[in-house]
DNA sequence: AGAAATTTGTCCGTATGTATC
DNA sequence: AGATACATACGGACAAATTTC
């Protein structure tokens, strides 16, 4: 079987596909993902393109994979708009580049950078608090 | 040869090696590492490993990758010298809350939330950093 | 402009190690 | 101990983007 990849890779389809099954509940939070293996049979794709779906998977937060034991379902699908009231504020602010911070953007620590503060609400519960460092002019 | 990673994987410890001449500026920044080819020669290791030993440096924001060009050292500043628990950047990690956090999530000061940074960067340069906040269990 | 070479991207199949059940 | 499931590693093949000739 050749490679035909032509826009979207296999691997992406497949990391859709799951995306999906897991933010329209399918796949409830906290749910196990069914094995590696098992989806190898399903999509007819090898073991590696299954793996570098769930990466994809992974990096965006959807699931958690535990060594031995399996690929559960995120506790926090779609953190994107609720429909329902999930409002974000804002609140640009300045503050002072940790060290982590200044190596990134290459100044000195404690560099007066802006914040931009947005808190995701779900019923009023704050599920995630999200904060945006940037320059306050950009070098370069 | 069998695959014996007794602690260690073979990709860690060749991504420690790549990552001590990017960080030692003997791949300095903006330059190009090894093509993938010869770092096959070099290490003795598959492709596979090495794009995998390179992942984790991707994941560092210590390179980046264009297809047909070439992988990148990142032109982020040697001052990522005082390592007081300073880490580059490792992934979802979880750190203990501050005022404004605990207080936004109804939680002690101190107590464990999971950050998730990304960053936005062209042309190498950072852009913005995000980083996110939530829970380790979701209370509903 | 076009062809070839180079380099990274995707995909497959297999084998073995390690953690969990 | 055995079975199950994820992790690491190898090797090969072809695709796509870039550079070179």
């Amino acid at each position: 079987m050749p490679t035909p990849h032509y826009g979207q890779p296999r691997y992406r389809a497949i990391a859709e596909e799951l995306r999906e099954r897991i933010e329209s509940g399918a796949i409830p939070p906290g749910a196990l993902l069914p094995t590696e293996s098992i989806l190898t049979a399903e999509f007819r794709a090898s073991r590696g393109t299954i793996r570098q779906a769930i990466a994809v998977l992974r990096e965006a937060a959807l699931v958690v994979t535990e060594h031995g034991r399996g690929t559960y379902a995120s506790l926090r699908p779609k953190v994107g708009r609720a429909v329902t009231g999930g409002r974000a504020e804002a609140r640009p602010q300045e503050v002072a580049a940790d060290p982590e911070l200044a190596a990134l953007f290459s100044v000195e620590v404690g560099t007066a950078l802006v914040e931009h503060q947005s808190i995701d609400r779900r019923d009023g519960v704050v599920q995630a608090v999200v904060r945006t460092y940037r320059l306050l002019r950009p070098n370069q």
